[in-house]
DNA sequence: ATTATAGGAAACCTTTTGGTTTCACGTCAA
DNA sequence: TTGACGTGAAACCAAAAGGTTTCCTATAAT
């Protein structure tokens, strides 16, 4: 509904240590460029570059006022990062980590690279649940 | 601690949706780098690769085992990424949404760029308070 | 009307990234 | 001991990423 190309996803979008700087100054601010640039070592023009990026993954919103653009954080995106996490939660939930570790006592033990080990192609779901995106 | 030369930071190890792939794979097994390229249409050193990327991030370990090197899943550095996600939650905890929207009421409307900004929500420092890493 | 400001677009450069192919080395099997 | 197997290291390459500077176009302001 809201996502029209996301050409640059999530992930990558917060991979950048500017960028991720810049979604907290916009945190609970709306800037304007120039406003924000100065709060970076960088030129101008570099600055509206990460927040070309960071729109297109969906995480600022950015909207015109006379002749600035004024941006502001969107973390919604941030959700699918959230979920994607989730899928790791048993690790640190330590009920269900004890449960899994038992399950998968047997399996751990120096398996041989081709015993009857149904990893190779079996499950197609278990290669990629959260995600699937591939280049 | 457990972090001896963190050269690629989890952000970035996750950033690449083939190196996601990998953390899946490894989730629960302990796998040689042969038996895991198998799984990915790119070279048996592409993968070797990643994996040493993961491995620089802390996200998986490797492990001899005669003449091959086994690799598994260690999701600990994702507590950092979840730590990082947290500060958002305030966006998604309703309650404490519904405050935020109330206090920063006023500031919202058609503020002008130069205004008397006292934000900061108690949380510490307004620029970089998760992660402050920068190139 | 003229000038200053704000910000994106273009062209360009350098470094990083993701990949490949080739090679060398250690280990296991005949 | 001779060969096959499993991996990482090296050298190399094309494309993407992050920056910069130089424009160009709107929108104020005077």
């Amino acid at each position: 509904m809201s996502e029209a190309s996301p050409k640059h996803d999530v992930f990558q979008a917060i991979a950048d240590p500017t960028r991720r700087r810049l979604l907290l100054l916009l945190d609970d601010r709306e800037l304007p460029v120039t406003a924000i640039s100065g709060h970076f070592p960088i030129s101008r023009t570099a600055v509206s570059k990460h927040l070309r990026i960071l729109a297109d993954a969906g995480l600022v919103t950015e909207r015109k006022v006379g002749r600035e653009t004024r941006y502001r954080l969107d973390p919604d995106p941030l959700l699918e990062l959230k979920r994607w996490l989730s899928y790791y939660d048993r690790y640190w939930d330590n009920k269900l980590a004890a449960l899994q570790r038992f399950v998968e006592a047997d399996k751990t033990e120096e398996a041989p690279p081709s015993g009857p080990r149904a990893l190779s192609s079996g499950s197609g779901a278990a290669d990629a649940p959260p995600d699937s995106s591939n280049r």
